[in-house]
DNA sequence: GTTGTTGCAAACAGTTTGCACGAAA
DNA sequence: TTTCGTGCAAACTGTTTGCAACAAC
């Protein structure tokens, strides 16, 4: 059984107009086109490179900007660092995910399992905290950016 | 066996000196106290806050940003993500740790245990990726913001 | 004495906000 | 028709850079 993404897929795009009326929010086509761009780039984009290509379709700025944190709030989107730690934000297809980046390339590969609830139990037990969640992100070279030794 | 911070500490305050000279930077009254703020603030600041403070004593902002980036080369800064996403620096006391965070008030707990070599051996083998390392943060609510039930 | 570091100011980049117009429901 | 979302521009905040004076070595 592999690790990967796989099982427990996000709702498919046609259900992005449903989860944003959960919301109580509007579907339009600034919404849309941005989402789209998002999900077929596998390294994602920092914001102001997004509202530059998004800028080619008359989408402004500010558009961007408040559209990126609605998708996700909706959980949608997921930042990873870049090197000089700039927020990258990329597509999220698995309900809980992780991202792996290559510090070379950027290649983003997303993968679902990671074993840390026993930590956030101890955690919880050692500290008084009642843990909600945990941010992890690995990183490394992509087998094309790796010396080939 | 606690999984608190505890063993394997970073050199004491007089060997932050001896650190700066290894990289051959100097090591300046400036970036002393700027040392000090951090190290003395349990929850951290983000940069801008840090500036504020340390512009009391004559320092200028210029050299907070480049001091904060040399200490997080050195290791001895740590990021942690605010709730809006801000990047808030926490000096670091282990060699290798990790932070949880209080949502609420910003309390920051460093632990140094999270048993994720195990998911890297699986990730180099399905990916290809040569891991080269981790980032993980722990968020919750500390014993104090805690609803009492 | 040499060379890296500092503070200041200015430039720059990233993000948010106000508002009239337009589009979704 | 009502209300929310958009684009534009301006304001604002955060960060970097150039340079003369200064301090660490």
């Amino acid at each position: 059984m592999s690790i990967m993404k796989s099982s427990k897929t996000i709702d498919p795009a046609d259900n992005l107009k449903q989860s944003f009326h959960k919301l109580g929010h509007r579907f339009t086509n600034q919404r849309e086109s941005i989402w789209q761009l998002f999900s077929n780039a596998p390294n994602g984009y920092t914001i102001p490179d997004a509202a530059g290509e998004l800028k080619k379709k008359g989408i402004g700025h500010a558009t961007v900007y408040r559209t990126v944190k609605t998708l996700q709030k909706l959980g949608r989107l997921h930042w990873v660092h870049d090197e000089n730690g700039e927020h990258r934000f990329v597509a999220r297809h698995a309900s809980h995910s992780h991202m792996l980046t290559c510090r070379s390339c950027g290649q983003v590969v997303e993968f679902e399992s990671c074993n840390l609830t026993l930590l956030e139990k101890l955690l919880a037990l050692e500290t008084g905290y009642r843990i909600e969640g945990h941010d992890l992100e690995m990183h490394g070279l992509c087998p094309q950016c790796r010396p080939s030794n």
